[in-house]
DNA sequence: AAACGATACTTGTAAAATACAAATTAAAAG
DNA sequence: CTTTTAATTTGTATTTTACAAGTATCGTTT
């Protein structure tokens, strides 16, 4: 049973694939990364770049780049925050909120569709031990450890 | 039970972030897309630039130029096919195959770390869990095509 | 309150990755 | 022999990345 790491290397290589393929919504185009940061501002309350930067264990510096750019399509804003202008938080816009819910959906079909090869059982597996790996690696020591 | 893609997002990232971290040996440090690169020539047999290329969903313009970083850190060689002069034939150089066990060694090391995380039951679970993913994965009509 | 260091973030710069268009070389087809 | 097709490379331009150094703000110490 020692083709573990040939799955894991086919898995991560079809996830890099379904993330890279996922993230055009309508003309415009996003990359991996952001359909990323997206996700996070989304979902964290009021968070700050720092945050996300670590959840992502992304440089800072190449974050603020990136966030930029997300401003400047107008997915995201960042505003200083009240208490400690050193700090800015951040959010996502209208068009931003339109977006993420449009990657949501998009990945929920490419789930889907993938998901129906299965039969129910294998489907409840599937997402069980998927739980227990990201649970595991939650837990590990030599990796992956800042991330949420 | 649609905390699917919630599930699949947060996997992903680590496993990115596992890529990232597994790929420096010794001095050298390698990465993500080299290392596919380099267990891809290993497991192939007698491969062709577009043969690896197309695996891995890469642009060929883009690997041929990775070819080219690899080929001067001395880990590939890149020879004329005898039959066909328009096709190159991939290989490893012994250093470029130690290389490639030494990553697998340590990929081994840190699934091996994570899986302990499990108990028996569920790690077999688990393996068999990715094994169907990447079979309904490879059945899919929207992603992952080419790769393998 | 002035000075200090620490914190959050940005910019300078330089390297690497990426991909389109066009060029090169070699085989296959006509 | 010419034309077409195929495998790979180079020109060029954009994007991504990250280290080092910079700016601005806060907290603390004196």
């Amino acid at each position: 049973m020692d083709n573990k790491r040939e799955l894991f290397q086919v898995l991560t290589r079809r996830f890099g694939l379904l993330n890279k393929n996922c993230c055009s919504v309508g003309a415009i185009d996003i990359s991996t990364v952001h359909s990323h940061i997206i996700y996070e501002i989304d979902k964290q309350h009021e968070p700050t770049m720092q945050q996300i930067a670590e959840t992502l264990a992304i440089d800072v510096t190449t974050f603020s780049r990136q966030i930029q750019t997300l401003i400047k399509m107008e997915l995201v804003t960042k505003s200083p925050s009240l208490n400690d202008k050193r700090y800015y938080v951040l959010a996502l816009t209208t068009q931003g909120k339109f977006m993420a819910s449009a990657i949501e959906a998009s990945m929920n079909n490419y789930l889907d569709e993938i998901f129906s090869h299965m039969n129910e059982f294998e489907q409840e597996t599937v997402l069980r031990s998927i739980k227990l790996l990201n649970n595991a690696m939650s837990k590990s020591s030599v990796c992956c450890t800042p991330l949420l």
